[in-house]
DNA sequence: TAACTATTTCTGTATTAACAGAAATTTCTA
DNA sequence: TAGAAATTTCTGTTAATACAGAAATAGTTA
């Protein structure tokens, strides 16, 4: 498949960040050229594509499969696996959020959550403790949130962020806003 | 400084967590150890306690000043310099997404911005050109929802993540709410 | 079941990043 | 300005990760 050279400088740019994103290189250029493309490629023509190795291509599309990234397709009259990306910016968004939850918040809130469990009452940490707890409620709080925001549908989100500076004035307002809604 | 398991336990893990986070061991464990400090601590001292290299601690101390996640302090008498680490942790996750921000967006935002404008009137791309001004319009929103975030202090923004269930139902009341409300 | 094609897993190499210790520089005191 | 202490920069080693190519496996058709 031949690239445009738009095409071509943001498979580039996108394997870049990539690596800032925590996938490598290659998965950020796969993902992109799926992004980009109207119909779903096999890997095959992937490979070929990007010039990188066959086997490259197959290790990384098993990641983006694992993320939800990308799913498989088929084509009439073609036995190949053919791979396509969610092609929804906001599903993208959603599940990187996800995966990074999982590896960035996850960890740390279970292990938090172990730490004030089994805590002994050793005054000494007494401080410690208080701290650690403060780190474990802001993450909770935090993770609840993202959940929420997970659920909301593309157009309700999109509302809620363009609505920006008003977000303080409508808290402002939250006890008046009580009494103006409709009762459940 | 000796330190108790507890403490201990937190350090390792908060290391290890850095690593997903973008910062190395190091600068991870040494956060952690200040954050937990109730005093500022000087460069030998951190390096004793994690037993790592005097220069490895220099170096990730300047990357955690430059982050902004640390900051100089002095102690009467002594004339060394002491290190502490911002306290609380609302802060310190404000710290986090503004860094993330520069570090994973704006290189993609400012890419796109670049290519939107000085696109070639070439056919071929038409598709492609739209597809990199949703992704462009995407990034632009959720940053400038982010900085309105960064805005918010610590108890407006509890009181808004609290919330979290019933964003879509102040959504859904949101036209009654701009009756509800006293004009500005 | 044989022959072929697609796909995955394995293995060695190369690149990158982290780090300790040494050397050099800066800062402070007397 | 000499000497000491603190701090930073430099250099070589080690460890982790990415990746290509080879080998092995699985799947399909005739």
């Amino acid at each position: 498949m031949k690239l445009t050279s738009v095409q071509e400088r943001f498979i580039l740019h996108w394997g870049e960040m990539g690596s800032r994103w925590g996938v490598n290189r290659t998965i950020g250029q796969i993902h992109a050229l799926l992004y980009l493309s109207e119909r779903p490629l096999h890997a095959e023509e992937i490979s070929e594509t990007l010039e990188v190795a066959r086997s490259n291509v197959s290790t990384s599309l098993k990641e983006l499969l694992s993320f939800g990234m990308v799913r498989v397709a088929h084509v009439m009259g073609d036995r190949r696996d053919h791979f396509e990306a969610q092609q929804d910016i906001w599903q993208v968004f959603k599940t990187v959020v996800e995966v990074r939850r999982r590896r960035e918040i996850d960890p740390t809130l279970s292990m938090l959550r172990n730490e004030l469990l089994v805590a002994p009452a050793n005054p000494a940490d007494a401080r410690t403790l208080a701290k650690l707890r403060e780190v474990h409620d802001f993450l909770e709080v935090g993770t609840a949130w993202i959940g929420e925001m997970q659920r909301l549908d593309p157009a309700t989100l999109m509302k809620l962020l363009r609505m920006g500076a008003k977000v303080q004035q409508l808290l402002r307002g939250a006890d008046e806003i009580s009494a103006a809604l409709p009762p459940p």
